[in-house]
Parts: structure tokens; C-alpha cells; sequence
DNA sequence: AAACCAGTGTAAAGATTCTGTAAAGATATT
DNA sequence: AATATCTTTACAGAATCTTTACACTGGTTT
């Protein structure tokens, strides 16, 4: 991956070399303006994967930008401030800001805010391509698609099938009672002579058998059904 | 949208109440954990939005909580703390946290910490999509003339049509439901006995059909439709 | 050991829900 | 009004879920 590229935005010439330097050490690639137009031309070069603004500024001062950007920008921004008030903290944050560091600050500070940043971005994004999705003991679930895999193998299972899988396999090694199921998954209490869930169990159990060797749901008699984290074949699902 | 849920886990219960009250009148549903083990029992319940996580708490502290939950954890973190030492500040934020508020603290700011956490993550799935042109399999669709084509043949499509098809091409590969649908494209809610959704994907199926050999959206009985990604036909559209 | 019994596995039948689509009606646009 | 579009209605068919029925299991009582 290539450097992430940094705008530090500040009036304060000598701190900003500062900046530049400790965070070019810490690899990052920085760009510096000192002024908020100038600011805010460089900004929507959209190349950057972060803003440092700082509130106190000549022509335009930080909130100006912030807003100039509008709420849904892109780019997240730390703000940085001389005064430790409170009011333009809260200010900074309702105007877009994603985090805010009041001067003076210790540079391993900023380097925790900034990567803290950052790695949510990294997270949600992964996310949102890797959707939910566990795997265990060689059954890999996928909630975006609610397609369940056993080595590999689409199993093609029902959409109440997959609720109960996906709840045992969010209990494993934990007894589930039938009550739980029937509530969780049909909304609505296990009434005498239901034998609904078994049904589904037996189904789950004959769909997954076909593609694995062992069963990987256990009875409990009068207790429930655990999904079983045993390393019982070994391959890589 | 559904509420979203924010979890507390601090051993203040005084605190806790207050808090509780104040983000449930700004628009949240909030649970509370008294300490670290019963609160990373719930972390992984996976629903919550967002963790406010205290860091001075019995049993685990907050940065053990923090550790157990390793650093990819898929739910924002927000550390709350007595001290304001800065070295556990740093300390927080490099072990996974998202952002760091030392007690006491401003309701306000806090709410305004949470926003800025939350909207970050809203632009980040928002710019993962918008696309201005895109093509999947074969199906290119342009916004800026609203064309869609397929195989190079122009597709003649409706405005809802349009909005439907795009917004499943947006989630290649996830299910969107119908209420998703109804809700993005029709703003308003779905109501019982409407079929209107299911005239639409039958009436896009048709006017593809007409061009590729392959229907493109997949029905999932009881949760909504997919644009398959699948490269069915082979040529470059 | 035999009888008993509640809980379970599962095939098959029955009931229910969901979806596809034609056609008619309603609404919006030109 | 004419047209295009969207929604509702209606029915058929498919998929799914539930119930029924009977065999089996494991534990308990006699």
C-alpha cells in the first residue's frame, strides 16, 4: 500500500514543519497550506486521506472551511486549537470534524488520533466488502448473501434454516433450548406438540451431511441443540 | 432507520443512568454493563452501534476489555476516564479505541463525539458505492443520461425502474429487501399486500431478458433480491 | 429384565406463505 | 385527452413451514 497522504492546514509555519517532519518519520507523505483558502483549494484534490485544520487562521479560519466543505465531505479532518474551549471543541465536531486536539498537544497523541481514524475507515470498509461472515468447524456462513457453505459447498438452505444455523453458530459449544429458537427465529413461544424445530434441525443436519463426514449438531435431550467447534475433519473451509 | 444502539460499560451507575437517559432522548437505544466481563459478553452481540467503555471498572479494566476484543473489532469504541493522564489517553486510542473522553465531561460533547464517530462511518459506506458509471456483468448503467444498457443495447427502463435496478447494482452480491427498496426508492415504508416491488423486478427481469441470455436478479424467498455478479455471459458490455 | 414413557428423528401429507405475472385500475406527465 | 408510469387485484404455481404418524432412543419404574 502506498503512503497515506496528510494536509496539515495552519498558520503556524514552525509547527507545521514540525508536523511534517514527525509525520513524514512516521510514514505519511505531508502537504502543508497556511491559510484557509488555499486550504480549501488543496482539499478537494480528494487525494488525501486525512485533514489536520487548525481553528485559528488568517482569511478563513478552520470552521469556515469546515463548513465551506459541508457536513458529507469526504476527507476526514482533525481540528486543532489553541484555546482549550470547550464550546468551539463541540462546535468543531457538530460542523463535521471527525476528532479535535487542543494545543498544545504531545505528537504521539496526535499519531494515536490520527491512526484511530483511519483505522475505522480501514475497518468499515472492510466490512462492507467482507460482510458478516464466520466460519466454524468447515461451515463458513454468509449473511449478505445468506449462503452457507460446508468445504466450500453451497449447502442451499431455507431461510428459517438459516436463522437457526446462524444462531447455534453464534452459540457454539452452548446448549440452545428449542424455547430459544422458536422465539429468536419464528417469534413466537414453543408450544406443546410443536415439532416444527426438529423438523428444521433434521433438515439443517441431512443438507450439511451431504458435504461433511460428521454431524455437527449434538441433542441435548430436554435441553436443546449445540452447534459442536470440534475440529472434526480437517480442511480448510 | 431503526434506532441505533449504543452499550455502556461502566461501573458508575449513577453515571451510567444519567447517560442512559440523556442519549435515549437523543434518539438511541442504550444498554448498560456494570463491568468488563459482562460487558464484552454483550459486545458480541454484534447489534450495538457504538461502545462507551469506562476504563477504571473491576474484574476487567477498560483496556483489558479493549485487548480481549482485539484491534479489528467491528463496533467503535469511545473510552471514558476519570484520569486525564495522557499517557492513558495515547494508550487507549493505540489499543483499538476510536476516541477518547475524559469524565467529567459535557453531555454535549459527547453526543457530538459519538455523531462525529457514527457520521464517519455512514460517508465511508456511502462513498464505497456511489459510483457514477458502472458496469457489472455485462449490465452498464449511466447516470448522468439514466441509460441502461446491456450488451451495448440500450434497455429501456422507467425512472423506478432505474432507482431499483441501480440500487441492487450498488449491493452486488448482498441481498437488498424489499423494504430496503421501498424505502430508498419509493420513500415509504413497505405495507402488507403491496406487490408493487414485484412488478418492478419483473418488469426489469423482462426488458434484460430481451438482451442477455442469463436473468441477472436472484430472488431470495422472504428476504429480497440480489444483482448476481457472476460473469454468465462473456463479452465486454 | 421387562415394561413404560417422554423426548427425539424423519418421512409424508397438509397448510401456509411468498412470488411471478397478466390485466385492470389509478395516478402522473405531456 | 392521450400517454406513460405506477399500483392494485387476482390467480397460479412454487417454496416453505407445520402437523401427523410411526419408529427409535435413553432413562426410569416395576
Amino acid at each position: 500500500m502506498s503512503k497515506k497522504k496528510i494536509l496539515i492546514i495552519d498558520d503556524d509555519k514552525e509547527l507545521t514543519e514540525l508536523l511534517s517532519e514527525y509525520l513524514s518519520y512516521e510514514g505519511f507523505e505531508v502537504a502543508a497550506c497556511h491559510d484557509g483558502v488555499s486550504g480549501l483549494a488543496r482539499a478537494y484534490d480528494m487525494s488525501f486521506s486525512l485533514i489536520l485544520l487548525d481553528v485559528m487562521m488568517p482569511k478563513l479560519n478552520g470552521f469556515e472551511v469546515l463548513k465551506a466543505l459541508g457536513g458529507q465531505h469526504k476527507i476526514p479532518i482533525l481540528m486543532l486549537t489553541a484555546k482549550g474551549d470547550h464550546d468551539d471543541r463541540v462546535l468543531g465536531l457538530e460542523l463535521g470534524a471527525d476528532d479535535y486536539l487542543a494545543k498544545p498537544f504531545q505528537h504521539r497523541e496526535l499519531l494515536a488520533r490520527i491512526n484511530a481514524i483511519l483505522r475505522r475507515i480501514t475497518i468499515v470498509k472492510q466490512n462492507d466488502n467482507n460482510n458478516v461472515s464466520q466460519k466454524i468447524n468447515n461451515v463458513r456462513l454468509e449473511h449478505a448473501t445468506r449462503e452457507v457453505f460446508c468445504h466450500q459447498q453451497l449447502v442451499e438452505l431455507t431461510g428459517t434454516e438459516f436463522q437457526i444455523l446462524d444462531l447455534l453458530m453464534n452459540n457454539v459449544s452452548k446448549i440452545v433450548s428449542k424455547n430459544e429458537i422458536s422465539e429468536q427465529v419464528m417469534n413466537r413461544k414453543l408450544s406443546a406438540f410443536d415439532r416444527s424445530i426438529d423438523m428444521h434441525i433434521s433438515n439443517i443436519r441431512r443438507k450439511l451431511l451431504a458435504f461433511c463426514p460428521a454431524d455437527k449438531l449434538k441433542t441435548i435431550r430436554g435441553a436443546g441443540y449445540i452447534f459442536l467447534s470440534g475440529e472434526i475433519d480437517g480442511d480448510k473451509g
